[in-house]
DNA sequence: CCTCATTATGTAATCGTTTACATTGTAGGG
DNA sequence: CCCTACAATGTAAACGATTACATAATGAGG
């Protein structure tokens, strides 16, 4: 019925709360007539320590935090599961926190960061303007930060992080389109304080320059990593004077309103224009036609952030900065054609 | 550089730690000239509370879990960032737990439930076999929780409720299926242990039942609430000796695996097959062809039940048991014609 | 049988905040 | 000018677990 303290327990097997708690933390420091009498008395009690203060006395919350765009982009999604995936082994509970929407200001991160309530944090959203919020709560509190995804901003490069070259990919995605002989390729990028999808913007104009094409004045627009984002952006290009035979989507959420802004305009997939996409979510292969897209190791990158991480809280100096760079692949589905 | 507490910011402001506290949490208890004298030590000390001690002293620790199916299902995204609305407004963080891919034991939930790491808990998902676990957790700490979306079971009705009507739902997708002239109709289901999708199943069977159609062998299939599980139950049922006109996917996530699995078959949604979903989640509207499906509110959904469970919270006893029920609604789109 | 090492247990301090209670100071009413 | 009430502050006891240190008990070696 009510609530037990270690004290209960203590006084009901007849022993001291130091050698409960050594019975349950430490067992082989404990006789075994004693740990016999603790057992029956917890479960007599149902006795369970209290985490608060365990996690107060300890000065650990055994919580870690991740702070992404958005959780309804199944990237992240798949992202979380690698990160869940270590997290649980390592017997963390995850918190997860969203950028989009403005939903936390640069104080919130800052404070969140700073009131020590998490052991440590996974960063896969921009914050770029926070950069130096971020870092001064760090150096406070020597706040255990990966980065994964996503590059803050370049003084940022102190974290450590764990990423796929999105410079080298974009490139890729779009020398796959100059392969398939298309010379107007087009692209729908990211707002511009996604610097990710800056980063394949920039391997997307390295491509065009390196094979001597053109990147016509409209031929880059923001799509806003959203659905109906992209769907506008694409109208856009369709209209476009020079209307391009390609567009090199930044995600593949974009590509999927890409993909219906096209067939509402009345145009086919791959026929008339050629889709390439970025990331491989799972709806990737169901739609209409199957995309062609940039395969991002994503559980694998979560798994590698959430290792990187809980050995930065285990670590006495947190001033560990590797990179960790993990390959993308290109999957050829059916939404780019020879032209 | 190193952590302040109180302590050391009452020595700066030159007074005890007791004003220092009061200054921070009821500042019209302190003079005006204290109360400046402090904020100047904590502005120049950098402090801020450390949040483990109050949790433990206030015996709170402002963060509630989520228990899902699985948190990559638009759907429960949705019904996320309703709970995540009034969470931030309340000052709640939200830790999630999924249920999917076998990741947590009854014995992990009911220890979670009992060590009050968190505040409160929603719901989401079935927890059938958990059920008397969890009650016998909630009455040793009198646990806030809310449901949502799913009845756990029968018993269970005793916590508080947030959901629509799936029975009539499932019946009212049926329904129009029928009203297009539709007779021989099939049902791609979840596994038995998912609840909610059996209270469609009812429905779907008492519709059928009403308009006196048979209901064949082998034309509920287990979809297992995955696009590839729903791809090869499609199959089945397309290789099914009455093979059905028509079929109701209980949930979109299946009906994109439908769809899929129909066109790789050469037969066309709608003219060859009508499917209708459920959900009405964010790519049902860039199907190929557009998804008929149930719309549920799910963001109200998740924005009632964390209203729920504040009040639970706030409240000294916690024997509200409340059933709301929201209400549903069919979107048509093109993936249902006229038989 | 004594001594010393070792093991098992108890005692009590500690973590940082909050808060009941005690104390001091101040103003207003008589 | 005294008394009372109230406001502002300080003192110190919680909260529940962990753990350094002290103590007691046991066994081995001489």
């Amino acid at each position: 019925m009510t609530d037990f303290s270690i004290k209960e327990v203590a006084k009901l097997a007849g022993v001291s709360t130091a050698t409960v708690s050594r019975a349950i933390n430490t067992p082989d420091k404990v006789s075994e007539t004693t740990l016999d009498k603790v057992q029956e008395a917890i479960s007599k009690t149902g006795y369970a320590p209290n985490r608060l203060a365990q996690s107060f006395r300890r000065g650990r919350t055994n919580l870690i935090m991740v702070v992404l765009p958005s959780v309804g982009d199944p990237f992240f999604t798949a992202v979380m599961r690698g990160i869940r995936r270590v997290a649980k082994d390592k017997a963390y509970s995850v918190v997860i926190e969203e950028t989009q929407g403005n939903t936390m200001t640069a104080d919130e991160i800052g404070a969140m960061l700073v009131s020590n309530q998490t052991d440590g944090v996974i960063l896969l959203a921009s914050l770029s303007p926070f950069g130096t919020e971020i870092l001064s709560a760090r150096s406070r509190r020597r706040i255990p930060i990966v980065v994964g995804c996503e590059c803050i901003t370049p003084e940022l490069t102190v974290l450590p992080s764990v990423q796929i070259n999105n410079v080298a990919a974009g490139s890729d995605a779009t020398q796959h389109l100059i392969e398939h002989g298309h010379t107007h390729i087009a692209m729908i990028s990211g707002q511009p304080s996604s610097l990710l999808t800056k980063d394949r913007e920039i391997g997307y104009r390295q491509a065009m320059h390196k094979a001597q094409l053109p990147v016509m004045d409209g031929w880059v627009v923001d799509g806003g990593l959203s659905i109906s984002g992209a769907r506008a952006a694409t109208k856009q290009l369709l209209n476009h004077p020079n209307r391009p035979s390609a567009i090199f989507c930044a995600n593949d959420e974009m590509a999927i309103g890409c993909l219906d802004a096209i067939k509402s305009a009345g145009l086919d997939v791959p026929q008339d224009i050629s889709v390439i996409g970025f990331d491989d979510i799972r709806y990737a292969e169901v739609t209409d036609p199957p995309l062609t897209t940039i395969q991002q190791p994503a559980e694998h990158i979560g798994e590698r952030a959430m290792i990187g991480l809980d050995r930065l809280i285990g670590a006495t100096d947190t001033s560990d900065t590797a990179h960790e760079v993990l390959p993308h692949r290109l999957v050829e589905r059916q939404s780019v054609s020879r032209r």
